[in-house]
DNA sequence: GCGAATCTTGTTAACGTGCACATTCTAGCG
DNA sequence: CGCTAGAATGTGCACGTTAACAAGATTCGC
């Protein structure tokens, strides 16, 4: 076999180098005179290099510019460092608070993280998932339970933890992270119950298409069913509108709220909730005199109005945390953490938007 | 410390491998009777293959499940498909619409976000900054124009495309896609003037510490600018609590701003604005007649409360795409784009918060 | 003072893919 | 029927790093 290919012009001539390429390690290295096995030591401050040639090589490495290729890494050691997550949209605070918790508690352990949004879509999902799982993330968190037959094998393939948020899935795939979207719901019936009303009302997306909000459609079957479980009627549950849904889904839903009557109503975000607020506001309705209102979500802008906005709190910025923990857990070598269901749990929030508290 | 770690069992007896890896694109080769370079042209969509060895070659990776990895190839090809991004935080509506039409325009090209955010402090970014580096993106796009001395430097040995946005800086460092926040101040001014109000006063985050929110300041040195331009007085300008500002915000700053008879201000930001219009409800003070509010951003929240809030208008989605198309462009092979600054312009969208508007 | 233990550094071989080139196959032509 | 252009597929390495092991250098104990 003759195999006489040349190497790479050894740059003969001149000193002066233009590199288009940025520095290795074994440039480093030649630069500091030792090898690039030391130099990739002192950079993931391995071991116990001496100081002295420690020193050495950070000069080396501050000089050139040096900055280390993670690519070459992760296939070398086989950890690419990177946590996937998976969202439906960037643009829900609740969300964007999960991705700052999640990044809080794996900003130490140096992880990264690699992040999706399927706008509610189904069809999205797929096709998301299998570039995140290209990149070889070492973990991957998504919301809910509703998942594609392909994504659920796909996950499964992976070989790596799963961490399903925001929604505990009656069966998760493995590991949990999150509060019962159905006991929100059961909640707020029962408060509502609790407080005497009569005609109690709820509002949500509807769920044609492929854009459903799963987790909140399972709000509204634990509202339901709990009206139901104590004999009253649940025909004025109200779907209109699509996911996501925000100010103007709850203000277009005002007009059918108060054509049926309804005197307390149960929204499904308090992005809608703070909509009717505002709707009833411009229409003379008095809340919570004429309709009380509870929202879910405790978003900043329900204690800003007035009044203020009942709601039921779920800690997302904690959740995040919460999951990050698990991870960094999950991922430590050695641990053998069985799978885990963690509830936060949820807290009601009394606030002025329901007729009778002080 | 007796750590004789093992290997890896080898699975020693029955022939039930549970194989721990994952399959290789060589794998899928030998179980498609080809060779591993046939099956990377069928994966990226290459050359013309024989549609009955594609055939071959599909069945076979789905049989094993195989899914490429992209940090193989990015080695390989040293091309990473990733898009850094860099941004104060998540949780403001208006930055994760730029990262969604980002996302829009690049999805179609397969590139990924890599997205790091801030907290709106100089000495995170970076340390984000030289992270993201590491990850080798095609590109990078950063928010404003406040980097430290040594991410100046880390920036343009890179040797990649740098994208500013948001902020239009004096002196880009190549590329920028945004608008003038200065420019935001001046016509916030000159709006108030010509509204023939006389005690024009503002709204901002004060600048100490490590936590500064420059596009704000730059907002607010355009106000004072034109004011004084105008031999106006600018000591109304009040400068108090810390980026990022929300509704607290406004709300705090509101005793100030009736105690010193301002009767019309200008906020840094919607969130804060809103903060005043309903402090104003809470207190009895009416707005717009006793006071006359404007902001900046156009959230959907000012849109929906009563009075609808005066604001000034920026297309964040419109921005994200086009930063998106901006980086194809330069990103095509061949192409050889001069540095582009790009103004998405901005829009003063009149509401009932002032007074004397219909 | 000499072997063993320990500490520090070096050598070699992967990791899984894509590029550049080489080879084989097919069709078309004189 | 041989030759050639072009299409289809294959071969060998390089990409930049880390794991595993090897080899010097130094210290320690008896």
């Amino acid at each position: 076999m003759t195999r006489s290919r040349k190497k790479r012009v050894d740059d003969g001539g001149a000193g002066r180098a233009k590199p288009d390429r940025r520095p290795t390690i074994r440039e480093v290295s030649r630069l500091a005179g030792v090898s690039h096995m030391t130099v990739s030591r002192v950079i993931r401050d391995l071991d116990i290099v001496q100081p002295e040639t420690r020193a050495r090589v950070h000069k080396a490495i501050a000089d050139l510019g040096y900055v280390p290729d993670r690519a070459a890494g992760s296939l070398a050691s086989r950890r690419t460092g990177f946590i996937a997550l998976m969202l439906p949209t960037l643009t829900n605070t609740n969300f964007a608070a999960v991705a700052h918790g999640l990044t809080d508690a794996l900003r130490l352990a140096d992880y990264d993280l690699l992040i999706a949004y399927t706008e509610y879509s189904l069809s999205e999902e797929e096709r998301q998932l299998k570039n995140l799982l290209a990149r070889r993330p070492e973990a991957i968190v998504l919301t809910g339970s509703m998942h594609s037959r392909g994504a659920a094998k796909m996950l499964l393939a992976a070989g790596i933890p799963v961490i399903e948020i925001a929604d505990l899935p009656r069966r998760p795939i493995e590991h949990a992270v999150g509060f019962s979207n159905y006991e929100v719901g059961r909640t707020a019936a029962r408060y509502l119950m609790s407080r005497g009303f009569e005609r109690i009302g709820a509002i949500a997306s509807s769920n044609e298409g492929d854009v459903i909000d799963h987790r909140g459609e399972e709000r509204m079957r634990g509202f339901e069913d709990e009206l139901a479980r104590h004999g009253r009627p649940t025909e004025l549950v109200i779907r209109h509108g699509h996911a996501p849904v925000s100010f103007d889904h709850g203000a277009a839903a005002t007009p059918i709220l108060l054509e049926r009557r309804i005197d307390a109503v149960f929204a499904v975000s308090d992005l809608s909730a703070v909509g009717v607020v505002m709707e009833c506001q411009r229409r003379g309705v008095a809340v919570p005199e004429q309709l009380s209102i509870v929202g879910f979500g405790d978003f900043e802008i329900g204690r800003e109005i007035n009044p203020p906005l009942t709601t039921i709190h779920v800690d997302f910025h904690a959740l995040g945390l919460r999951t990050g923990r698990l991870i960094l857990d999950l991922l430590t070598p050695g641990a053998n953490v069985s799978a885990q269901v963690v509830d936060v749990g949820l807290t009601l929030v009394e606030r002025a938007s329901v007729r009778g508290v002080p």
